[in-house]
Formats: C-alpha cells, sequence, structure tokens
DNA sequence: CGACTCCATTGATTCACATCAAGGCCTAGC
DNA sequence: GCTAGGCCTTGATGTGAATCAATGGAGTCG
C-alpha cells in the first residue's frame, strides 16, 4: 500500500486541476472540504511500481492524479489480461469491493501521482451526503458500461477496429483533460494494448502501420499524430 | 416498464427461497420489511418480452424470481451483443445508473417474475442501512469482476475454453439454488451462446459435439448433462 | 562509448474459427 | 397429418490474425 509522506504534497480537491472529472464533481464546496479530509495523498509511484495487487486486501479506491497506470489480471496458467489503463481523474480499484480483495493488480505505467481514498470513510461519508453516494455509485455502473463496450470490441471487431477504437478512446481523455486530441503519447508498450485489445504486438504493429499508409495517423513509437479523425472514425465502424 | 398488477403476488423477500442469494442477503428481518415496502412485483413477462430497452429512462433495478433473462447492446451497425444471462436471484439493470439511462436491454428467454426495485428509494433506503449500501455496492463490483473475466475469456481463451467455461458458470448458478449442478436445461439457444462467447452458432455446435464424442457432457439440445465435471474443468482450462 | 536488453517492425507460414452451403429435426398452425 | 419456419448440426472452403523468425532501433548501464 501508499506509505504516507512527511512532506505534504500541497494539493487539495478543491484547486485540483482535475476536479472537474474526478471523484469531487458531485460536491459543494464545503462538502469538498470533507472528502478531503479522508484522501491520503503520498509518495509518487515510480514506473512499473505496483499500487496494488491481485489478492491483497481492499481498502480504498485510487484516483490517478497524474501518470498512466494499467490493471491487470494474471490468469490460472500465468497469462496476464490487462482490463483497463487508468488516466489522471480517473477512479480504480473499484473491483475490490465485492470480496474485500483486489480482483486486479495496478501498476504504474510511468511516474504516477495518487489519491488513496480509504472505502469505509467513503462509505461513512456516502450515507450522509447523497450526491456522493450517487456519484459513486455511477462511477462504478460507467465502470460497468466501458467493460460492456469492451466485451463488444473484443467479440465483434476487427484488428483494425480495436486499435482504431482505443486511439480513438485515448484522445477523448486527454480531450478532457484540456490536452490536445490529436498529438499525444502512448504511455503504455504495443503488448499492453495488445493485451488489452485481445491481438498480439505483431498485429498491432500491423494496423499502426497500415493506419500510417493511410495518412490516418502518424506514428513515431509512442508518439501518436491524429492526421485524420473522420478516418479513424471509420476505421473504428463504431458509426457504421 | 413493468404495469403493477392487481391481484397479488403473494411473494415477499423474507420468505422467497432466494433470499440468500438476492439483495435482502445483507439485511435483519426488521430491515427486510422496510425493503419490501419498495419492492414492486407485477405481472410475469412472457418470453421474448423486454424488461426494459437501451436508450429507456433508468427508473430501477430488477431482480430475477423465476425464469431467465439475457442482456444485450444493439451496436450502431445492427449488430446485437449479449453481454450476460440473468438467473433467479441475481440483479439486472445497475448499466443504467451512470447515465440514468439504460445502456442495454434485457428480454426474457422464458416467462419470467421480476421484481423491480425503484432505485431513488433504493438509494435512500442505502443511505440510512450501511449494510444496504454495503451489498449493493457489492453487487455492482460483481458485476464489474464478472464482466472482466468475460474480457478475459473472450480475449484469451478458444471456443471449446469459452463454451466449457460458460456451462460451469451455469452449473454453478443452478449448484447455488440447490439445483442439480450435472443436470439442466439450457434457457438460451445456441445463437445466443455464440453472441456472448464471440462465436459463430456453428461454432458452438462443433464444440457440444466434440465435448460429446469425449463423454464429457450429454447434450439433447437444451437438456444438458454434465457426465464428466473435472474434464469439463480441464477443457475449460481455468485451472491450468 | 559500446554492449546489452527491451521494444517495435516486417515477412513467411500456419491454423482456428468464420463463412458458405446443405440437410435434419423440432414445434406450430392450418 | 401435413406443411412452414425456426433452430440445430455437419461438411467444405476461405481468411484474418497467430505464430515463427529475423532484423532494426531506442533506452540504459557499466
Amino acid at each position: 500500500m501508499l506509505t504516507p509522506c512527511s512532506h505534504d504534497y500541497q494539493v487539495n480537491c478543491a484547486n485540483c486541476r482535475l476536479n472537474g472529472i474526478c471523484l469531487p464533481l458531485a460536491l459543494e464546496s464545503d462538502d469538498i472540504k470533507l472528502l478531503e479530509d479522508i484522501i491520503q495523498r503520498s509518495k509518487p509511484l515510480q514506473k512499473n511500481q505496483h499500487l496494488y495487487r491481485e489478492g491483497d486486501d481492499f481498502q480504498s479506491v485510487y484516483a490517478v492524479r497524474s501518470g498512466t497506470l494499467k490493471a491487470y489480471k494474471t490468469t490460472d496458467d500465468g497469462k496476464e489480461q490487462v482490463t483497463g489503463f487508468y488516466f489522471p481523474g480517473e477512479i480504480l480499484g473499484m473491483d475490490g469491493i465485492s470480496n474485500n480483495t483486489h480482483a486486479s493488480s495496478a501498476k504504474a505505467l510511468e511516474t504516477a501521482a495518487i489519491c488513496e481514498i480509504p472505502f469505509t470513510s467513503l462509505e461513512k461519508l456516502s450515507s450522509l451526503m447523497p450526491s456522493l453516494q450517487r456519484h459513486f455509485f455511477q462511477l462504478m455502473s460507467r465502470e460497468i458500461t466501458e467493460d460492456q463496450q469492451l466485451i463488444t470490441l473484443l467479440s465483434k471487431n476487427s484488428a483494425d477496429e480495436r486499435v482504431a477504437s482505443l486511439m480513438l478512446s485515448i484522445s477523448n481523455r486527454y480531450a478532457r483533460r484540456k490536452l490536445s486530441a490529436t498529438q499525444f503519447r502512448l504511455p503504455m508498450s504495443r503488448v499492453d494494448i495488445g493485451n488489452y485489445l485481445g491481438l498480439t504486438v505483431e498485429t498491432v504493429s500491423r494496423v499502426f502501420s497500415r493506419m500510417q499508409k493511410m495518412d490516418i495517423l502518424q506514428v513515431d513509437n509512442k508518439e501518436i499524430c491524429i492526421l485524420d479523425v473522420t478516418g479513424l472514425q471509420k476505421m473504428a465502424n463504431l458509426g457504421k
């Protein structure tokens, strides 16, 4: 788990750039103060460090303040399945609630700052603040609908469509933070992308090459530039 | 939505056979009475009738009392994706919370009796009863972990493994209701199974034939008899 | 600076499942 | 009791992505 840190990180929800997309979204400023009181901030996670591991006791959910994480499960025969990527402003760890045990592991893809939200405190606060309870229900529900999107993607769509969809999803998540929607750096490796999308590295690489040849994307290793959004959307085929 | 029915269906949570696996699980008998007050029962759903449709306003979550339902999404290009099957004692509709709109449709696979639980009432009650709030958080979290299981299945497992896993899952769900874990009737068609597992009907059919030839399963149309549980588990490959 | 390792790309081949096609079997309705 | 329309099964063929194999960077550490 995170080890508390002596020097304060000088951040709070009220002035956090992310409060429009994170947990505080639902709250009045008085209530935000109460939420802040239960949130713990700590030393940033280094690349490849775990936030929690599958099987760990569940204590908290986590908000990403900066950096990116991946969540993954290890199957009984040792294979990995990446179940999600988490960008700043997003909440992870909710899959641990059902059994009081984390059902997946979470690892930093790059240096990441995290806000830890102890779940029992969040529960108590939720009972007192209906809008927080509602918001948290909504967050969990969103996780469900996103997983169902992924299920559909995996079961119905081609390699091209899967990769295109992921690029659009990442683009949207940058846009939401008022960053460029067309030019960004992928925090994850091709292996992780392939794993998440149910494809091999080679296939992911080939799709990128194809997209480049079609002048839809410019790819320079992890630097992505979307040249033709409509083309990309057409390729994702979620609008056909 | 369900139309309330004049004649009472003579069921309540306290004496329902399913209360050990359904919502009331977490509650003392006094509290169960309060929950009962908000639950609405109504005329059974006929085969192929919808409980709700994608895009409908979200008002309630639903518990299955008898029968089976399938939940599915329709993609923009008109294809269907089955996202889950719901057996007695299970709760569905939670994917509607995030947007106040149902993100999927739910349809009865056979005549089904349903308990409707209006969500705003459930929210209020949850604020008052911490154990109910907790239990509902857990239910949603379980939905997340189950979706993640399916994601892994779709992305990492062969046709044989997928079908075997589904058979085991259904078997477990019968067992939980103290029904035979080895002999049961599939409520869904081969098409639905294939759709759910990301396979074609033909492939599902072939897998069943193969399992039959290997004396793992006896298949007579929708009647299934598991002859060799260990063989089935080995085939599902979730324990290797 | 060079050696090592990890990551990404590209090509050749293989394979699991989709697709196409046909026939059989239930159930329902006339 | 016969016919129509679903549903399920089985076989033949095709294909998209996996696998196998090799090479080319990019970042890292002594």
